[in-house]
DNA sequence: CTGAGATCCTGGGGGC
DNA sequence: TGCCCCCAGGATCTCA
């Protein structure tokens, strides 16, 4: 499941490989996943060159000379894959192929097929109900994170997954960020004293970047846009590990549901 | 405004 | 060992 940390690897990497080429020709092999309409879609991307690749919460975003930008979001299995070997022949699950002038090819794959590309216009903006905060941005900060927190009612762990609120946090940096912190994740958010919020507030801005400096989590599918995994699964203290020992107290990890999303934590040190 | 639940998909894990 | 069934999971939409 790529998070903030993943899509950071995947954007670092396609800027690399794709900032100044032309997009010769763009094959869509699924018409589903990507907006406006195919036709539309791939016609309007022939001959576009692209000048930036960012990101936006999950979001990655190929910046175009015309102004407009795409917009990748992988969900749970998607890909974007750069090399002359990304084909629909050796890449499983391709769904929408852009050849770039240099015989080279972007990719974007995904066996859910869950994941979305979209064209944006100008101005136009990649997620509909809108995203909130970048949390390694100066503008997180722990007082901006403090009032979020304020009178809400909801458990810590849906706000943080909440991407109008802070985005790109996931499931699995939900779960990091709460056990670094020592906070139950079914707490009312409204509810954590001061020290405690800021706290998570530090966690949040350092699992993420560890997470950043590793490459990322590889549980399953993700790797980068060479193919490349991460290195940061290594490195999870909870995630998907419930009956092994808490890395701080020994007390046995366990996976509870909040939201219906598989939620793993320590009974024994996450209790603020 | 807030939260609960359904929806979309399919590989792979679990159960038998 | 093999087969079938069921479900995870992010964002969005509907409904209460």
């Amino acid at each position: 499941v790529p998070e903030l940390p993943e899509v950071e690897t995947i954007v670092r990497g396609l800027a690399q490989t794709l900032v100044g080429k032309t997009i010769t020709r763009a094959t869509v092999l699924l018409p589903r996943v990507v907006e406006p309409d195919a036709k539309r879609f791939s016609r309007a991307l022939a001959g576009e060159r692209v000048t930036a690749v960012g990101r936006r919460g999950k979001f990655v975003l190929i910046v175009l000379a015309s102004g407009r930008r795409i917009s990748v979001h992988l969900r749970m299995t998607g890909r974007l894959i750069v090399g002359r070997g990304a084909a629909p022949e050796t890449e499983p699950y391709a769904r929408v192929i852009l050849e770039l002038g240099d015989r080279s090819r972007l990719c974007f794959a995904d066996a859910r097929t869950f994941g979305r590309m979209r064209l944006l216009g100008p101005g136009e903006e990649p997620a509909d109900g809108g995203l909130g905060i970048e949390p390694l941005s100066e503008d997180f900060t722990s007082e901006s994170f403090n009032s979020m927190l304020d009178g809400r009612s909801t458990p810590v762990k849906v706000l943080l997954l909440d991407q109008r609120r802070v985005a790109g946090i996931g499931n699995i940096y939900a779960c990091e960020a709460l056990w670094r912190a020592g906070i139950r994740p079914s707490r009312a958010a409204g509810s954590l004293s001061r020290p405690s919020r800021s706290r998570l507030h530090r966690a949040i801005r350092e699992v993420l970047a560890e997470a950043i400096a590793l490459r990322g989590t590889s549980s399953r599918d993700y790797v980068d846009a060479d193919g490349v995994r991460g290195g940061f699964q290594n490195k999870l203290s909870v995630y998907g590990r419930d009956g092994e020992p808490c890395p701080r107290c020994e007390h046995l990890i366990v996976r509870t549901v909040i939201a219906q999303r598989g939620t793993w934590w320590c009974r024994n040190c996450q209790r603020r």
